[in-house]
DNA sequence: CGCTAACCGAGACGGTACGTCAAGTCTTAAC
DNA sequence: GTTAAGACTTGACGTACCGTCTCGGTTAGCG
């Protein structure tokens, strides 16, 4: 998810002065708070420069768009990645995956983050395809983990797993997308045992 | 969900010229036109002034903000409400609203409306507020729906109403806004099976 | 100086309704209320319509332009008009007229209007005309008032009357406009005295 | 008399582009012409950017009002500043004076300039006090001669110099003003004449 | 007494320019 | 040769008034 500027320690490099680190870290730092403070929509690159104290070309040389900057705040803010679960049973993947989800919801940085990153996806089709590429790799360990439970016949092979995925994804994102009502990891539960039931007894089958 | 200007004639008028109705459609249209062919981000009421011929403080005097503009392009191209399904049966319900619902998907210029009001509720607060009123007025529709069921004892009492409505809502959403695949009304079918087995089941109990 | 509505009574009327007086007094009320609370430069006609409690059109109606409607507040604010003095000495004309003239400086209203329309002159080329012509009015008073004297041998009859009535308007215009230091009445003696010794002693030929 | 931008540079500077002397230029001299071809009443940012060839920010950059960016062209069109004469005598220095004042009048830019900041200074009552500075350093350099002629003996001890130094500037600024007659070089000459015999054959006494 | 002219209010309309803001690019000076 | 500073072009923002216009309704005088 992060165009990670770390990574361009790896270049060989000839000399000249070094990147500050101080001045990395105080644009992320100013970044999460002004994610917090003022929300997705009213945060301009100019207000975080100003508010880390740094040169706005200093942010455009690491982080070619606001979401690249946000990606990697949110990155930044945690570094504990989801691992893939594999339990053995759908309903353990399934439960332990969706709350590990839920989670997020009671991170406000995090929240912030995801729901301004899904508005710029709809605001700015340049941005639109790196976004749907992580949106990919998280619906991929849905799909792996649902797959896993075919082979051990738990749910029926004709299962569409693209609809199911979107059971799993769905409902999560709508509600922290519409704002109804708050994410509550205990929800997940709940979410987990409905979609257990749903997908067991009954084949969606592909059209 | 509209600003509905059409609605002010009701106040009383004792002087002043009419509304130019011509110069209204010719807003609505440019919108509209603008809205599909570059989509919600790069849509300005500058722009949309231009193509209308119109001045842009006309625009400003009927709309205060761009989502309420492109809400009333919304309202305009669609006279045809979703009406409230009432078919005597959760199945026969379901299926109704969810084909409806996903019908949506193969219309563009409603699509694109939706995304855009959604990532503009999630940039701007003041939108926020409205928007989620407008959500809640579609998630009424599904819970009477799913009230009428649980009368009728075609799912459990216990039912956690908000929960399940989530699950109606969020796969529709979900797919509109990450674009992973498109919406075919076909897919509503599907999705209600597996609604209908999830809820049937298994009662999502109240917390 | 006033384009005055009254006259359009002149005209030949087969009937339809009279003008409300009383929406023409506060029109000229609220142009000078204005004019002494903000100005001529934030004096539009639409704040004035707004104050008086009229519309716009009404305003149009009367009054052409923005200065039209300042000279005649300014004309209203002071219905007794300077006369031609004439007392049969130039010195007894001079200090007369340059008394009265002087005494304006004391009413704010008619400073903020003169000024107003001095400024309003050379913003508009429009106005720049009628403006000029009744600068020549006034001038024309003076000019006479030298004339007479140079027929009773007071001054030489070389004298350049055109820089003369320069000498006597320039510093009153000058320190209306510059307002490095007050107006008082008080002050025209000095002026007049100064000039009378400086058209009396030395005749300042034509060119 | 001008707000010039040249004298920033006196700051510390640790960094940072340069000023574009050439977009300087541009836009002094879209206002010079601009201020002759249309007058200072019709004279718009907006245009001076466009007939620049810059953008609209970059002069406000640089000149925060209209009236600033008008006194900078103005001094930007006439390098040579008026000395401030010193021949010996007063008829001399007067004489000095006003023919250098008056010359002023054969240059239609500094004319619009000088007309055009008249009347801003009229309109806005923030830029009346810096207008109000400027005038006074002006008035300075009469009041000081004016002061030499009373040490010398030339003009009685008692003559109000406030009033003297309008006598010098008002009847220039009115014709300047209302129009009525061009300014020639050659009028300085009888206008310093008749001062003369006034200022010495009386002493307009103090109040 | 009704016709008709002219008034008045309200306010919509197409415009123009305002001054602000942020975007993203580019140039220079310092380290 | 990276970094900070900041000048630059661009383009849209939302506001304020402009002067014109179209209404609905009122108020006279004339015939």
């Amino acid at each position: 998810m992060s165009t990670n500027p770390e990574k361009s320690h790896n270049r060989p490099r000839t000399g000249g002065r070094h990147r500050n680190e101080d001045a990395h870290h105080s644009v992320l730092e100013a970044t999460t708070a002004l994610l917090l403070e003022n929300g997705y929509g009213s945060l301009t690159i100019e207000g975080v420069a100003k508010r880390a104290g740094v040169a706005k070309s200093t942010i455009y040389r690491w982080w070619k768009t606001k979401p690249d900057l946000v990606m990697d705040a949110y990155a930044h803010e945690t570094a504990t990645r989801v691992p893939e679960p594999d339990t053995g049973t759908l309903a353990g993947d399934l439960t332990t995956f969706l709350t590990d989800l839920y989670r997020i919801g009671t991170d406000p940085t995090r929240t912030k983050a995801l729901t301004g990153l899904m508005a710029e996806a709809q605001l700015d089709p340049a941005f639109a395809q790196p976004f749907r590429a992580w949106i990919a790799t998280r619906r991929d360990i849905v799909t792996n983990l649902l797959t896993r439970a075919t082979t051990r016949g738990e749910i029926p092979p004709t299962t569409d797993l693209t609809h199911a995925t979107d059971l799993v994804f769905g409902p999560f994102w709508y509600r922290l997308l519409a704002g109804h009502a708050p994410l509550d990891p205990a929800d997940a539960e709940a979410h987990a045992a409905t979609l257990l039931h749903g997908l067991k007894a009954h084949s969606t089958e592909q059209h």
